[in-house]
DNA sequence: ACGGTCTGATACATCCTGATACAATTTTCC
DNA sequence: GGAAAATTGTATCAGGATGTATCAGACCGT
């Protein structure tokens, strides 16, 4: 990890999320709390999370569920919360593809010390590539390959990126015409939050504009919202 | 949410909906209280709501109903208020598309939590694009490219609108004939409340007015009206 | 006509963004 | 390892966008 771990929290109960989320604050670990399966579907799309933290037990879709589907479109590493100390329920949880499990009611610090840990291990694993992610994107003139991380224009020509103007371009593209602010990007390239007049992001789009744009002193792919942030306007197709 | 957010309380009785409207204004949430879904529908189309508070039950239209017809026409997160702490309720509020449900009789202060939580989600949400939104507008002798945020005239000559000019503009737009406060074009263009003596809105249609009139001492497009605001004349299409 | 209120225009302060230069950091290549 | 190159972050300045202050003139009810 960069600089702190982004932990989503998944849990119906506001009184167990809502301490857990200060608490983890506190201990230099960014939180999106949410309080069911859906929800965290979608804050999974607008956060680059690096761990889950899921309660197996709730109304709706159920976390076991959820695991296995995110075991099956990520490789986020998953923490199980079971209200049960059966073993057949941990068997269970294991099995679905948890990195690790904690029985409620549970200490913080056991579950802070856990997160670590996932992640650490995480982090030493072998770079598998992207399960998800498209092999090629289209824009405009453009062709991104996403495994050699280049942009091939209509004529052929390359010009490669480098990792920060990569991530900054594909986050934009995954989600073309919504506006952006620097924290979300600096979240979703740097997977950390923006300091006090911090113009990375400013400094990164400038830099990415000179490589899309035909006239990178006006834009039209990657459009300035005063005041909000940035979006990709343009039409994207990927596959 | 730029500022703060807007909250629409949909409830027919006067003895829930004024006390919980006077409580969310007090904490930093802009409110606009009504009692039916028709007056709802009307308030809708006249100020950026960011979320809408529902009674579920009220003469006329069901709150159901229009809570489906708000997820049919719109991405506006909806909060359920119910009487009844039936399971058979709170499922069907949830099916109906609702994003959480509160009991009555409610604690205001749990309810402005769930409001929180639920807009801090749908804000990193999706990358959908906003369904009414056209491609492109005419009036007079332009034509507004929403894409690039410009104006081009018959002639084919570019003008270039900032983001508050172009808010404005669309905000007009979208909205020909009416009439509109400067409180509701500040809450339309900025998501803000407009302060004593705030002059922001007629500055920004002085500087519109520069751009698209003919003549901007004699509008003809963008109309004062006297002690009520402004409102756009003039046949608009879009598409 | 008169005074208070509202609006248009201008000027200016403040905030935000783009660009550049340079420092810090990471990666690459010996 | 360590130096060179590339990448990324920070500082700074300039220009643009927006909000506030001010004044003059328009509008309204009396």
């Amino acid at each position: 990890m960069d600089a702190t771990p982004h932990v989503l929290v998944v849990d119906d109960h506001r009184e167990i999320r809502e301490p857990l989320a200060r608490y983890l604050e506190r201990h230099e670990v960014r939180v999106t709390a949410v309080e069911s399966a859906a929800a965290a579907r979608h804050a999974l799309r607008a956060a680059a999370v690096d761990l889950v933290v899921l309660d197996i037990m709730m109304p709706g879709e159920d976390g076991l569920e959820f695991c296995r589907h995110l075991r099956e479109t990520t490789r986020i590493p998953v923490i199980l919360l079971t209200a049960m100390t059966e073993d057949t329920d941990r068997i269970v949880g294991l099995e679905v593809g948890a990195d690790d499990y904690v029985t409620k009611p549970f200490n913080p610090r056991e579950l802070l010390a856990r997160i670590k840990a996932v992640i650490r291990r995480a982090q030493s694993l072998p770079p598998e590539r992207e399960p998800v992610s498209a092999v090629m994107w289209r824009f405009d003139r453009w062709s991104l390959h996403t495994d050699r991380r280049e942009l091939v224009d209509d004529a052929g020509v390359v010009t490669p990126l480098s990792t920060g103007e990569f991530r900054l371009l594909v986050a934009l593209l995954e989600r073309p015409g919504m506006v952006l602010s620097r924290d979300q990007l600096l979240d979703l390239t740097r997977g950390r939050r923006a300091a006090p007049y911090d113009r990375a992001v400013d400094n990164q789009v400038s830099r990415l504009r000179r490589k899309i744009e035909r006239d990178p002193g006006n834009p039209e792919l990657l459009i300035t919202v005063w005041g909000g942030g940035y979006r990709f306007t343009g039409k994207v197709e990927h596959g």
